[in-house]
This record gives structure tokens, sequence and C-alpha cells, in this order.
DNA sequence: TATAGTAGGTTTCATTTTGGAACTTGTAAA
DNA sequence: TTTACAAGTTCCAAAATGAAACCTACTATA
């Protein structure tokens, strides 16, 4: 497969992914969470060959994480701030950061720290349940079909990464004769 | 800079990186946790060539995020299963997910659900603060530097892509003169 | 007036990484 | 005897990358 096709895969990794899924691309939105909005800011911080930061900045624009704004007319210069669909990619720098910190840190500790405004702690993001608010782990939950897929199943579309036991179980719920043809 | 010197940023996002900002490597880890283990299932799954996948399985058991387990001799065949370090890999996808659930779901909407155990409920993972509870989105935290910079300060290195601003809001507590010379 | 510096790129080109397809090895099943 | 399966390996053309140099339009300095 090439890359360039992953944005067609029923999955909401390989979405994101697409987009954000580069080398860099992480790297850059670190950078506008610091508060970086300036193309020569983020090559000195990064260190990434201009070439490909022209190229990463322009993506993540059109993906409409990034909006590009103007902020001098001659000669014209511009900045890079976070939209909305930028700013909700933070869980993901956070769990990032959160795995480095306990996995990958040197002796002298972890680089930075995350502070809560509303308790006024110092806080380690932890994800929870959105219902009941206990702390989640991997073995906390399970992963159920979701209409995304069932609907696909019912018009005879095979996402072809859903492990087969994982539909086994749930093609009573959804109706969807998992052999062949579709039922109702 | 080269991809292969990212492990040496003083930064846990790039270090992370280092070891799953791969465009392949964190589909092998999302099939993981669906439940796969055997080099056919993911070359099916993800659809990669088999070359890369040999390649980032590899790093992914040197990287003691996968062990392999030989589950049988004649001729012999292996299975990759999730360590502990893999584990805690999840929230990280469980955050990317959530937000290609957000921003990348087709009409039909999102492909999986999440169940919790616990509460027996839907759940939508959410950050929270591991102090007070709360849900967390990019405006309720701000970073403060952590002794891994500190300490390196203190020695007269200077990561790169900390915003100066940001260490001079902080330069006080750290007893560091930023300008040159260490203090104390 | 000449020179250097800043900001945000673009161009060029050699090197690296990738994807795809074919091949290998050992075994078991039809 | 042929086919299939599992887990790779080998080879090669095509694509992506990194580094360095260049460009453009100002501004500041000597």
């Amino acid at each position: 497969m090439r890359w360039n096709d992953i944005d067609s895969e029923v999955c909401s990794v390989a979405r994101t992914l697409s987009v954000v899924g580069d080398r860099w691309t992480l790297l850059v939105l670190r950078d506008c969470f610091l508060g970086t909005r300036r193309f020569e800011e983020f090559q000195k911080s990064i260190g990434m060959s201009r070439h490909r930061l022209t190229d990463r900045l322009n993506k993540l624009v059109e993906n409409a994480l990034l909006e590009k704004k103007q902020y001098q007319t001659n000669p014209p210069r511009s900045e890079y701030v976070l939209t909305q669909k930028g700013l909700d990619i933070y869980p993901v720098l956070v769990t990032l950061t959160g795995w480095g910190n306990k996995w990958m840190s040197d002796e002298d500790g972890i680089p930075l720290e995350y502070h809560h405004k509303g308790c006024d702690h110092k806080t380690q993001p932890v994800l929870s349940c959105d219902h009941c608010g206990e702390q989640l782990e991997a073995r906390d939950v399970y992963v159920v079909p979701g209409p995304g897929i069932i609907e696909k199943f019912k018009r005879g579309e095979r996402p072809v990464y859903i492990p087969k036991k994982l539909m086994n179980r749930y093609s009573d719920k959804m109706s969807v004769n998992l052999k062949g043809a579709k039922k109702g």
C-alpha cells in the first residue's frame, strides 16, 4: 500500500496518521503548543530541512490544523496558528509525552512538567472514562464495531484490518451474515 | 537533522517518536491491541510491504514494545506480543482514535466504539487531571521546566526547542542565569 | 553608499527509504 | 505430485529526504 492511500482506510487511527503520522509533523505541532508560530522558529527549534518544513506546514494548513495568517504585507510574512482541529490534537501529544516521560527519560528526569490551572496542581494527564470518570488502561476497555463498520458490512464491504474474531463476536447484534450475502 | 538523531533530543515527544513515529509502526501496534500476533496477519491487515513489516517488527522488539515468542520450532514460527512498555502506548492509540473519530469519520459514523468494563458503559476516553480528576484540554494546562531540563541548563546545555519565553519565565525558580555562566 | 542581517521561502542534487514482486525454506495436506 | 501456509529475504525502480545554496524584499549598520 502507498502511504497516500491510507486515509481511505476505515480506521480512525489510520486516518489520523494520514494527517499527522509523519516523521516531523508532530514535532511541528509540539512547537505550536509551546507557542511557536513562525517559519524560522520552527526550523531552528526542530532542526529539520527548510524544504520539508515548508511542505509540512502547507499540509497542516491544507488539512486545517493550522491557519496561515499574514502579519505583515511588505514583504509578506505569515504566522501559523492552531485551529480548533489542531488544538484537538493536544491529547495525542500529551500521551506521547507521558510515554516518553515514563520510558525514555534520562537520569536527569522528565523534561517538562504539566500544571493544571483548574486545581493549581502538578498533573500527569491520564485517560479516563467519560461516563464514570475512572482511569482507563488497555485492559479496562474493549472495542465493539461502530456504525462506520456496521454500515459497510451491510453493504458488503469488509474493512480488512478488523480481526474476524471481533466481527464474529458481534455478527448477531449487527444482523450481518459474515459469510457472504447481506441479511435483511 | 537526521531522523536517527532524534532520540537524543531532550523532549519526551521526540524520544517517543523515535520509537513509534514512523509511518507504519503505529498501525502495527493498533493491530496488536486488536489481538493480532503473527506476521501474515499483520501483513494482510495493514497491507504494507513484507519487507518493511519485517523491519518494523524487529525494531519494536529491539525497543522492547513487543516480545517475539516462538510458538513452534520446526519450521520456526513466532508471535509478537505486547510487553508492558508496549501496552503503555495504548493511550496514544486511543487519543489518535478519538481525533480521527471526531475529524475524519465518514457519513457512516465512527468505525469502532470503546466499552469500559468497569462501569459497563460505552465510553469515549478523555484526558483528565490525575490530581483532581477533571477533564483536561489544551487551555487548562501549562507547562513548566522539569528536572530533565533544569539540570541541563545548570550544566550549560540548552535544549534548543524550548522557547526562550518559557525559560525566562522560570529562570528565577531554577536559579539559572540564562544569559551565560551558571549561578550558584 | 555599500554591506550585512532578517524572514520566508525555492531550487538542486546526491543519498536514503520505500513498495512491489519474486524467491526461499521447511512442513503438511489433498 | 502438486498446492498451500508461514515467515521471511532479495532485488530493483521509484519516491522521499537532507543539506546546502540561492532568491526576494525589506531594514539596520558602517
